[in-house]
DNA sequence: AAAAATACGTCAGCTATGTTGACTTATTTC
DNA sequence: GAAATAAGTCAACATAGCTGACGTATTTTT
């Protein structure tokens, strides 16, 4: 007869997660607007940028979009010098995926704003709030896709 | 000379919200796709179901999208018997919104499953996290907004 | 060496959800 | 009575997702 069981209600933190991912995913956008790019620009500029030769098959695991919504923004990606391609050393027929030096450089722009915002919240918050924010959302995530995303995160690259 | 200063990126946390908003927000997909609704419809819905008798300018307001956007998807959710309105019955120029039994009952199912996910999360953590939670997700909203989801958010429905 | 599988790209067309700007109707306020 | 407001609607458009089919280069399997 508890309830705070499993299955009650929390629309306090449903309603904050909506406003927080919003106006979290809305600071890079109006840097992105002014190169007339999107938010799906962002994620793959973003997850090459962290996996620096990844196939493109790799990043359509990440992302879980198809080949066709991929190849829409990589291609403008690629024309406008942010990523480059590259065959496979081992394999030629793979097309291994890089930032350009202008993409990093666009991308740490918009890490940085991301960035700000989480620091700021962080700071304000009591000492080893950061490892519980983090642990929250890994548990928010599949069961299934924790490890994997667990190796992504890994890699550190600061 | 603080690693640790304002601007140091964040990549752990960057990533860990982006997976963890979308499973979260995925959880409510299937059943949705049942009844040929979508996201777009799914907001709506929670939140005339959370704010019952809301005008539509403040659902426009909580939602920041347009007329015709809200327009459009509303009205499926009126034909289809999940929000019924009201005329104002100081101003008479208001449709006030309510969920209807059906609505209200499918609402229930959709946030069933995303406090589901969350009791889950939080159930393998310390005691307190979830005020830890709560705080940082606040502290993500941009500050103009923060009073306003705070109150939007106190109507306790439970 | 031929056949099958794989990695990637591309074509056509569709859907959902957002946008702008202009206009209408009913109602309330000045 | 005129102006402002709440809401709905029309046309047109953009972004970013989707499906299914097909092409090409390359590697693997038989």
């Amino acid at each position: 007869m508890n309830k705070k069981d499993s299955d009650s209600p929390r629309f306090d933190l449903i309603e904050l997660f909506f406003f927080a991912y919003r106006d979290f995913t809305g600071d890079p956008d109006v840097l992105l607007d002014e190169l007339g790019f999107g938010r799906a620009h962002h994620r793959v500029l973003h997850f090459v940028h962290r996996n620096p030769g990844i196939r493109v098959s790799d990043l359509l695991d990440i992302l879980k979009i198809t080949k066709q919504s991929l190849g829409r923004v990589l291609k403008q990606l690629v024309d406008e010098d942010f990523i480059c391609q590259e065959p496979g050393a081992l394999d030629r027929r793979q097309r291994l995926l890089y930032t350009t030096e202008k993409g990093t450089e666009f991308c740490a722009q918009l890490s940085k704003l991301q960035s700000q915002r989480i620091n700021k919240a962080i700071s304000l918050m009591p000492d080893g709030s950061d490892e519980i924010v983090r642990q929250f959302l890994y548990l928010m995530i599949d069961e299934n896709d924790r490890s994997e995303v667990a190796r992504l995160i890994g890699k550190q690259t600061d």
